[in-house]
DNA sequence: ATAATTTTGAAACGTTCATTTCAAATAAAA
DNA sequence: TTTTATTTGAAATGAACGTTTCAAAATTAT
């Protein structure tokens, strides 16, 4: 009996998250998404419910989006250390190739949002949780291999490595030049061996 | 013959920094900042010529103000390893004394403005120059007295601490433990010894 | 075909935005 | 005290904001 949805949601939500990346939250328009999207006002009321419900769902893809390459590069790492490195080096690279500097769409919403939305914070401090957990994980079978020194315990290490990262995401917005971000990655991984 | 401004441009600036800092520049309205200032709207415009000019000028107040702690800092270490130990430990006071989670007035800044408006670009890679600029000559002096160990060069050493305090700010807004936020500023310092 | 249900388009909602205007109040200099 | 320059207060500017409304179009099942 219904008329269904004609748009295809994946593509909508990609247009939309690469609005938010680009301009953050607050400084992006309801007219930017009607513009990015294709989509009318109202669709979009109707299928994401608000602004910010729709910001909040953007986040989750992009979120899921890294928890599936982080996924595939455990499986294809031969080491902790290296699915690590790798890690790394996926953000240098998309560090590289973007030309905009937006940095990541995540930490940008901790630094505008984490202080001002109650949901967003909330979302924040889950993907938080997971992160550790799984460089907790990385961390323990590196340091059973050896591939990891143990100076420090792996819940130490874990958030050294997710606060490194989110140094070198931010580094990287104004940093583009590749041997400078290469080095700070091995500076910063030197630390583990 | 002219009247003069009654207003301490002092205060002014430092409430009008207190709530770009809570709320970041897209969300602050002009309403926001005559209320906070206690200033009319046009005396605002007058003294200021814009909400942009305003944010620029209390971005600089802002860095002023960390150049002058850096200083003072720099004269009361006995050694470089320790005057860094130390800018890490005044981080994590503000961190620990901020109920309000703000992070760091220029790092939310980078995140929120530095692909968007051109004066702030420039006023960020300034302020990222300077920075680099002070941690590289710390850092050869503390390969000189061998405070800080020689496996990577001064250049890259600073920018490992400059991305390391990016990341700490930003990790510091969600996490709130003073013992894993010492831990992190540890485990970071470990890798120079 | 018809009925049922949803999406769509366009316009309008009331609010808030950054900024401007301008006369009144003010204060230093003459 | 008058002149001169500036700050102030209050109101207004027009544009943009996020969201709602509702009739028309569209689609599926009967």
């Amino acid at each position: 009996m219904p008329k269904t949805e004609v748009f295809n949601r994946e593509d909508v939500l990609k247009q939309a998250t690469e609005v938010f990346h680009t301009k953050g939250y607050n400084a992006t328009s309801m007219q930017d998404l009607v513009d990015a999207t294709g989509l009318n006002r109202s669709s979009i009321y109707n299928s994401f419910k608000s602004k910010q419900n729709l910001y909040v769902t953007c986040l989750k893809v992009y979120e899921n989006k890294y928890q599936r390459i982080i996924s595939k590069l455990l499986l294809e790492s031969n080491s902790p250390i290296n699915a690590i490195k790798s890690l790394f080096n996926i953000y240098l690279k998309e560090s590289l190739s973007d030309n905009t500097n937006k940095g990541c769409l995540i930490i940008n919403c901790k630094s505008e949002m984490a202080n001002q939305d109650i949901a967003i914070h909330k979302f924040l401090l889950n993907n938080q949780k997971g992160t550790l957990q799984l460089l907790e994980d990385l961390i323990e079978k590196g340091q059973k291999d050896k591939s990891i020194n143990k100076n420090k315990s792996k819940e130490a290490y874990a958030l050294y490595l997710f606060s490194s990262m989110q140094g070198f995401r931010m580094t990287s917005i104004l940093v583009n030049d590749k041997n400078q971000l290469q080095g700070l990655i091995q500076t910063t991984l030197q630390n583990l061996k």
